[in-house]
DNA sequence: TCTGGGGTCCTAGGACCC
DNA sequence: TCTGGGGTCCTAGGACCC
């Protein structure tokens, strides 16, 4: 049986689950921000209509803002990522093989469904999503991952599919490919895309039908897995469950300069912290730790970045053992004379925590540890982040990410719950 | 004043091995 | 007058994704 691949795709996803919590914003222009109130990473229709642009930074675009009453909101990654949940688990009802792709993308297999049923079944997708949570979502079909990408696409541009769109067994797949610019199929970024046009490749239907040796050369593989999507070969499996980790990173910009290693230090505390946690979320440990440091990339003053990577001769998971080497490191990397815009931490060398030799020396304190962990993730995870932290953390936390705009946690705090009068 | 964060895969080239 | 062949592993860099 030939595959069929459905994407699932959630419209506008942040500024959407905004506009569920808040009926105010529906129909008006609606931007969601990046950390620190940064760039725009999310925008409603009614904000692509003022040509408002992804990804640019708020203060070039303050004037845009008042004259339109643009309704601004800092990234709440609690609600989205608990909404995210929701979406997917409507999936389930309609396939027994999901791959949840991203935070508001999914593949999931329909080569169950014959193919003049596709678009009932999309259909019906998208009502229950809609229905169990709020959320608009658009639908694309075809016979690869690639394909049903660009089907996708259309099913959001175009309002007579209604926000499903099926090209399995399609007349009009070459007009479907003609229409989208070749810097819009999945796989292609800015690079490849410059390279693509000046060999007057422009769209993917032209790129489907280069010579496959040709896309070899500058592409790879990569380049010729593409191709061969595009031309309704599958070559891109779908992932039901998502493969190990190489690494865990945690890092974050500041919103002002950081000039004192007090601070640097408790900022580097705090991300080892997170970063502490989510291995242990994950059962596994490092068995290496990166600290890196960077200094404004937009600012006037000496340019320093640098990295120093520790190796763990017992990899661990334990927010202490992990706290001591990256403090140390910090040390190591600071230097008086610079102001410092981000820093973070990342773990590698990473090893399921049930695969761990025992330890040569302190086992029985390893043990003891490893209880200390539980119960301060069960503490944390009842009375809410950081009720038991390191002191290392600090108490002014002057670096700390500004988030002005954000709306209520709704769904995973009880004292933000939505209140009706 | 103000410019995000967290990942993956592939390739080329060097070191090293027999 | 001529300098093998074929592996593996590691790393850095480039490209991409959301």
């Amino acid at each position: 049986m030939p595959p069929i691949f459905a994407h699932i795709d959630c419209n506008n996803f942040y500024v959407s689950c905004e506009q569920t919590f808040d009926a105010r914003l529906v129909g008006r222009p609606v931007i969601v921000l990046s950390n620190n109130d940064g760039c725009v990473i999310a925008r409603s229709e009614a904000a692509k209509l003022l040509d408002v642009r992804m990804g640019v930074p708020l203060f070039q675009i303050e004037d845009l803002v008042q004259r339109h009453a643009i309704v601004v909101r800092s990234s709440n990654y609690a609600l989205y990522g608990d909404m995210s949940q929701r979406v997917m688990q409507c999936l389930d009802d309609f396939s027994p093989h999901v791959e949840v792709y991203s935070i508001d993308e999914a593949f999931i297999d329909l080569s169950h469904v014959p193919p003049n049923r596709l678009t009932d079944v999309g259909q019906l997708l998208r009502a229950r999503v809609r229905k169990w949570t709020g959320l608009p979502v658009s639908v694309g079909v075809a016979a690869s991952k690639t394909l049903a990408k660009i089907a996708n696409r259309h099913a959001k541009q175009s309002p007579k599919t209604n926000g499903v769109l099926s090209l399995v067994d399609s007349p009009h797949i070459d007009l479907a490919l003609e229409r989208i610019a070749v810097a819009d199929v999945w796989g292609i970024g800015p690079a490849y895309a410059h390279w693509l046009r000046r060999r007057d490749i422009t769209t993917a239907r032209a790129l489907r039908d280069t010579d496959e040796r040709e896309i070899r050369r500058r592409m790879g593989v990569v380049g010729v897995r593409l191709v061969r999507e595009l031309q309704g070969t599958s070559c891109l499996a779908l992932e039901e469950c998502p493969p190990p980790r190489h690494s865990v990173t945690v890092s974050r910009s500041f919103p002002g300069p950081v000039v004192l290693l007090s601070e640097l230090r408790e900022a580097v505390a705090l991300f080892t912290t997170r970063a502490a946690e989510k291995l242990r979320r994950r059962n596994l440990a490092a068995g290496a730790l990166t600290v890196f440091v960077a200094t404004d990339r937009f600012g006037r003053g000496p340019q320093y970045r640098a990295s120093t990577t520790v190796e763990i001769a017992h990899p661990s998971d334990a927010t202490p053992e992990l706290l001591r080497v990256a403090l140390h490191s910090t040390e190591e990397l600071y230097r008086v004379d610079c102001e410092f815009k981000k820093a973070g931490v990342v773990c590698t060398a990473l090893a399921p925590t049930d695969t761990l030799p025992v330890r040569l020396w302190n086992q029985e304190k390893w043990d003891r540890l490893r209880g200390v962990m539980e119960a301060v993730d069960g503490v944390n995870a009842r009375f809410g982040p950081d009720t038991v932290r390191s002191a290392a953390v600090g108490y002014q936390q002057t670096w700390r990410t500004r988030v002005a705009h954000r709306s209520p946690r709704y769904t995973t705090h009880w004292d933000e719950l939505l209140c009706v009068d």
